[in-house]
DNA sequence: CTTGCTGCAAAGCCTTTGCACCTTA
DNA sequence: TAAGGTGCAAAGGCTTTGCAGCAAG
């Protein structure tokens, strides 16, 4: 890896993804490095989160639809999203057994199978709450 | 739902994707539209597939990177992609168990848990025997 | 005829990148 | 002072959309 330097800007961008509450995306983390150093660019804040990323500091997490979040919460876990709010919360990992992961290598004819992308989706309580409405 | 037309444009969106041999993205789909109906546009192929998407003709597969892709296959199943060189091959439905969906749900307070997402990444053969060269 | 569909082109969203200047080590 | 980082703005990839004319039912 290539000795990367420690800069003000990704001091900053570092410091805003690991205070978020939920798991921003470039743009709020932008926003909210904006009111530090006024003058810096979004370019520099993707550049920053992805260096961070890189580096193992921070998760970056692709999703489907919209924009990459990015996760300051570096242990083992997986998410669950709401599908009415979009509401995102973490959920400690799930073991997938080996016989299954044996099984979908025989299906597949693949050599192997090293990973594996699990994500639920549901009904947050406060969504649940208002529906009952 | 909304009625829709039958038109030569949607008929062929659908043929396209019916005889792949893979996943197509928007942009296949349109180059084999094209042979037949040369003057058709990208923006009417979208709309074609995102119309097939909702009737269930079709299955839309949007991932983190890249494009999305249009499965033909409207089977219950998953996908398993190769990490080298992206080829993604269909695998039988995995069935993650009652209990392990009730602790995600308590662990994340969730109302419910009512969609999984799960998708393998692996070595397929071809690559496989290639490294092994 | 009515209303959805089409082709075209423009715009939109998110992200990356080229470049000249600045700053860290 | 060398090399990586920064700010700016432009471009890039993919998808959606406004609009006026066309065609299916």
């Amino acid at each position: 890896m290539a000795k990367t330097r420690n800069t003000k800007q990704k001091a900053a961008v570092l410091a805003a993804v690991k205070r978020a509450k939920h798991h921003p995306d470039a743009k709020w983390v932008y926003e909210q490095v904006s009111r530090e150093i006024p003058n810096i660019s979004l370019g520099t804040v993707y550049r920053a989160l992805a260096s961070l990323s890189a580096e193992g500091l921070i998760r970056e997490y692709r999703q489907a639809d919209g924009p990459a979040l990015y996760d300051p919460n570096i242990d083992d876990h997986l998410h669950i999203h709401c599908s009415v709010c979009g509401r995102i919360e973490d959920v400690p990992p799930v073991e997938i057994p080996q016989d299954v992961l044996e099984s979908v290598r025989r299906a597949s004819a693949f050599a192997k199978v090293d990973r594996v992308h699990l994500e639920f989706h549901g009904l947050c309580s406060a969504c649940a709450a208002e529906t009952a409405t």
